[in-house]
Order: C-alpha cells, then sequence, then structure tokens
DNA sequence: TGTTAGCACTCCATTACAATGAGTGCTAAT
DNA sequence: ATTAGCACTCATTGTAATGGAGTGCTAACA
C-alpha cells in the first residue's frame, strides 16, 4: 500500500496540476511539468500502478487521470504534517481579519457576517461561520420591571450572558412592592439553577407563593422555556454561496440548486457543524473530500472546516466549501491561522449582547 | 395606441400561453388557442402590428412572439382593475398561512421566515420579507442592574417595544445605593425623550452628575447610540432562491450567480423594500417588470411586492420574484389576500420582543 | 532490470452539412 | 376584411468526418 518517492511526487503533479485546470491531466504533461525527467511512456506505467492502487481515476479510456478522493486524502494528510511549522508568519489577508476582529463592533453577529464575506472574498470559495455555541444554562439573574402601567419587562440573564427579554401585558398596575415581591421570589428560588433542574415542582411552588400573580410566574417560566429552545438553535451566517458558480464541476442546474438551497436553509449545514464539534482530530482543523462529507448535497464538494474556541469553552465552526479540487493548501492555511488568532485574540472577550 | 377588442384578446393569448410554456407562441398556436375562430393567417397580420405598437416581440426572424415588458405592463395594469371584486374568497394556501400567523410563536423573526417559506414553496418563485421598521424613537425605560459583583446590565426599552440589552463590567462593585441613584438619574433626566434630542449637552450633564461614575453612564449612552443604529438596518429574509433554476431564462451562470448574490447579501433587496415603501399606488400592491424594477441585478426578472402595516404604523413589505413570464394572476391575488390578512389579523399584536 | 521510442488504437470534441419543421411575410383569391 | 397558398428564414437535430490528446503495448536500449 505504501507509495515510493516517485509515485508519491507524481501522484502529488498530477494532482497539483489538475487543482489549476480541472482537466484530466495527461503522461506528457507530467513528464515536462516534474523535475523527474522521465519520460512520457515511465509516467504512464506509473499512473498505471497509481490507478490500480486507487489514487487516480481514468473518466474514460484515452482521457488523462483525475485523483480519486483516496488521492485527494494522501494530498491532504501529507500537506497537513509539513505546513504545521510555518503557521506563525500569518498572510497578508488574515491580517486583515485580525484587524478587524480587534476593532470589533459590540455585535458579534456583525463580526461573523463580515469574516464570513471576507473569507469568501479572498478564497472564492463559499463560507460558513456558525456562532458559538452556547454552553452555560445556569440562570443568574431574572427581573421584572414595570415599563408602564400595563406592561412588564421580564428580563433573564444565563450564565455566559446570554439575555433574554419578554413583554407581559398585566390588567392592572402592579405596585413596587407587589414587584419587589416577586423579584426576591423569583431570585431566592432560581438564582444559580440549572434551566434543566427547574420542575413542575419548583414551578407550582412559586404560583402557589405568588398568590394572586400566578399568572405573570407563569408567562415568565414561558420566557425561561424560550431561552432553552434558543440555546438549541446554532446561529449560522454564510456567504459567497455565489462562488459555486466558478467552477463548472459545480454549476449545473442539478448541483447548483441543491447547494444553493443548503446554503439558504442552513439546517443541514447545522449537522454539518455538529459533526466538526464532535469528532475532534487534535489540529482542530477538519477536510471532508467528496464524500466525506456528512451533508449529502455536498457530495461533490470539499469541505474544509476549523473550530475555534472563545472562553468558557463556548465552540464555534469556520467552514469552507469548495470543489473537490480546492486550493487545500491556501484554505487549510488560512484557517489555520485565522482559527489561532480567533483563539488568542477572542479571549479577552466580555461575552455577548442578544 | 388604444387596442381595439381583438387585438387585446390576442395578446393576452400570445402572453397566457408564453407563460405556461416559456416558449416563443406562433400564430398557429392562437388561432387554435382562441375562441376567434380566425385562421393564422389573420392573427398573423395582427400580431404584426402588436409587434409595431411595441406590445411583442420577435427573437429573431421566422420565429413566434413574445411579450415586451409593454405588453405585460398591459396585462397586468388589466388584470389589476378585473380582479378587484373577488378578493374576499382566500385561496386555500393563504388560509394556511393565516393560521400559522394567528398561532405565532412570540418571535416575529420566525414568523416571518416561515412566511417567506411557504410563500416560495406555494408559488416556486423567490420572496423575500422585510421585518416592519421601526419607527417609535422615544426612550421609554432604561435600567442598571446588578447581575454580579463586577457586571452590570443595561436594559433600554424604546417606544413601539424595542429592547436592547448591554452588558458593562466594572471595577469594584456598586452597592444598592449607588444603582439606585444612577437610575433615577437616568430615568428623570431621558425617559420619555426622542432619541434624536439627546445631545452632548445633556450627556455632560448627566456625566457630572453621576461623579466618579461618568464611566457608566458613557458606556449607556453608547447602547443608547446602537438602538439609533440598529433601527436604521431593515431585516430582510429570504427564501426559494433555488426556485430561479426552475426558469431556463434565469438559469444560466451569470444570471443565476447575480441573483444568488443579490438574495445572499440582502443590501440590494433593502433598496427594494426602500423603493417600495415610498412609491405608493394605493392598492399597495406594486409589480416591476424587467428594466423597471429598482434593482439592476433583477432586471431579467418580475417583481411583485406587496406593503403591509402593523399597529402604530409599521410598515413592511413582502416580495416576490420570479421570471417575467410570471404567474401575474396567482401571486397578486395570493399577495393581496395575504395583505389584508395582514393588516387586519396582525393589529392586535402587543409588540414584538428583540 | 528499468527506461524509452514508436505505433496502433480509443474516445471525446469540434466541425461541417443536410434535413426538418415551426413560423413568417406577401400575394392573390374569396 | 379574411383566408389559402407559397416561398423564404432560421433554429434545431442528426449524422458523418476529422483532429487531437491520451493510453497500452511491444520492442529496443543502457
Amino acid at each position: 500500500m505504501d507509495l515510493d518517492e516517485r509515485k508519491r511526487k507524481i501522484l502529488q503533479a498530477i494532482i497539483r496540476n489538475y487543482l489549476e485546470t480541472g482537466e484530466p491531466v495527461g503522461s506528457r504533461t507530467i513528464s515536462k511539468y516534474t523535475d523527474l525527467n522521465l519520460s512520457s511512456a515511465t509516467i504512464r506505467n506509473e499512473m498505471s500502478d497509481l490507478e490500480e492502487l486507487g489514487y487516480i481515476i481514468q473518466p474514460h479510456t484515452s482521457s488523462g487521470r483525475i485523483p480519486s478522493d483516496k488521492g485527494y486524502r494522501l494530498y491532504v494528510d501529507q500537506m497537513m504534517l509539513e505546513k504545521e511549522e510555518q503557521l506563525s508568519q500569518a498572510t497578508q489577508e488574515v491580517r486583515e481579519m485580525q484587524r478587524m476582529v480587534l476593532e470589533r463592533e459590540d455585535k458579534m453577529e456583525a463580526v461573523l457576517k463580515q469574516m464570513a464575506k471576507m473569507l469568501a472574498a479572498n478564497t472564492n470559495y463559499a463560507t460558513m461561520i456558525s456562532a458559538p455555541q452556547v454552553r452555560g444554562n445556569k440562570l443568574k439573574f431574572i427581573q421584572l420591571s414595570r415599563v408602564d402601567a400595563r406592561q412588564l419587562l421580564t428580563t433573564i440573564v444565563v450564565e455566559g450572558n446570554v439575555i433574554k427579554n419578554n413583554m407581559i401585558s398585566v390588567e392592572q398596575m402592579l405596585d413596587d412592592e407587589v414587584l419587589l415581591k416577586l423579584n426576591i421570589l423569583l431570585n431566592t428560588n432560581l438564582n444559580g439553577l440549572p434551566i434543566e433542574e427547574i420542575n413542575l415542582a419548583i414551578i407550582s411552588k412559586l404560583k402557589q407563593q405568588a398568590g394572586i400573580h400566578a399568572g405573570i410566574i407563569a408567562e415568565v417560566m414561558d420566557a425561561v422555556a424560550e431561552v432553552i429552545k434558543e440555546g438549541e438553535h446554532v446561529e449560522i451566517y454564510t456567504s459567497g454561496a455565489n462562488n459555486i458558480f466558478k467552477y463548472p464541476e459545480l454549476a449545473d442546474n442539478q448541483r447548483a440548486s441543491e447547494l444553493i438551497t443548503t446554503f439558504e436553509e442552513k439546517q443541514l449545514l447545522s449537522e454539518l457543524v455538529q459533526d466538526t464539534l464532535t469528532d475532534e482530530t487534535g489540529t482542530g482543523i477538519q477536510v471532508y473530500i467528496g464524500n466525506e462529507t456528512p451533508v449529502k448535497t455536498m457530495k461533490d464538494c470539499s469541505v474544509v472546516t476549523a473550530t475555534y474556541e472563545l472562553e468558557e469553552g463556548m465552540k464555534g465552526t469556520i467552514g469552507i466549501i469548495g470543489p473537490r479540487r480546492m486550493d487545500y493548501d491556501k484554505v487549510i492555511h488560512t484557517l489555520k491561522t485565522l482559527k489561532s488568532q480567533l483563539d488568542t485574540i477572542y479571549k479577552k472577550d466580555d461575552g455577548h449582547s442578544g
């Protein structure tokens, strides 16, 4: 199964060439392209072997060869090892991003959107970024405030500084004293409690103590329930979906339509995020080639993902989606650098507002 | 310029036929398709006239005719008049939506997204919905709360119940008394004030009165400023962008790429929203045919928009984007009905949380 | 034994060309 | 005013013919 040096060089040459042109590459091209000084005939013999081993494919008799998923895989794995050292020196593009993250506007949403956009512009592939998934689940703070005679405002803060607001309409104005009582009731009973542990027993106890204001307690609990629901939902920002039209192998109606839908719906993308977050490889960078992708609509694409981590263990995913013949070198390098920037820089963040 | 009855009928027949097939339609087809009982030769003469008048176009000598923008325009205008009466009886699809709006989940965002999705599924065109633009600008309520020793939570409520939260980190814990003072300071000075009227004079007065806590005031004011900025941003939800692939005239790479980008970026769509909201026709329904659209990337599309209105004069836009040969009849009818449902049903809304 | 030159063969892509057919414009007859 | 008939146009389709890129195989060579 092991390839000797020469075979590996030839395979590499085939892949490099194919990445550029997108056309099957023949023996003659390789003969000139490499510094091996071998005739096309020799190359042909080697290619024949490589095909038998499953690293390259011949679309039809008498055409050049293209890399198989297995071939790409070898290429990528090899590269992942080599590139390890020269990580430090950041490319121009990444510096740009770094600058942007540093002078971040308050809203993380805007930053992530911008980042997706820039990545897409720089790489010419489609990109996606998932917002860090909030892990904290303990209630930190609950407050009822009177906004006007008929309306109360619920403010709920969960560990990790996720904030939820909710308006409650009341029949008649509650005086300050009642409001204070309710606030104390809520905070003494719920503060520090993991949301999952709020059960019916607790709720009915609260309601009982609230007396005629049980209805308000019920509405507050509804709002708390919403926090859970929203927490399960991963926000995903995408950009550069139009880039798929730059690669003929993805641009036919059938495929393009499927891909565009995937990007628009985002449902499927969140599966990709889940997969990436669970299946860790150590480097934090994962490469899915063709059918390796967990999302079927992307079986003709390659996906490179990086997980980044903010403080408190909140993790998010950055993904780049392009054709199989993606510039893995550039993409992986960019993601690696960006990831390391994010991992360190963002750690000084004091949470995010919602 | 006026067309006689027969010419109008022929034009209508041409358009109807073209809407279905997407192919240029010939004289023979019309001769059989209509109940006019005219030979193809007669139709040919009439078609020749219609072409001279600019209502139809011949893609090349010896092909059938297709409608011009002017032709579509006549057709649509005519239809808008006719369809006025039979508005009341809602179609199945719209009933479905009505049901959904009624049992609305708390978050308007989810409802609008769902609505865009359903519309797209029902019409087979791309859709967009803009969230109602918030008009209210008076500060209703400001509060600082202590979440933990180092963190304060700012809660700002603006007229129309737009809510903004912001976390503030403090060096050392503020006691209850100071907090109460700051809250009173903020509310007595700012409550009921239009955001635009908060000027430097007011701010420095506040800071002065806050003494050593001027820094906190500054952060609160930053948060207020953000409310303004966010208010200017119109949220737009889209769905069914992939539907453009169902229409060959839009599905070629160049056009598809442009359209997809338009949908993804949303920047251009907001121009469309602005145009729709300002230029009122009375019915609340507008039809842009081909080059009439304010968005250049949509010059090969037709766009039908409806403005809906919630209480407090908050207006939003629903748009359907498809090929020139759109089923105007169905689309306009659907939008009209949906609009009237929204206008009435949603009026009972008590605002929305953010 | 590994490498190379040479040759026959395959298959795709391009081009050229004729046939088809839908559709028109025009004219003469009704 | 309407229609039948005819010549003409032009996109589309099908069918060869051609060229070229590339392979596999064999025989010669170092």
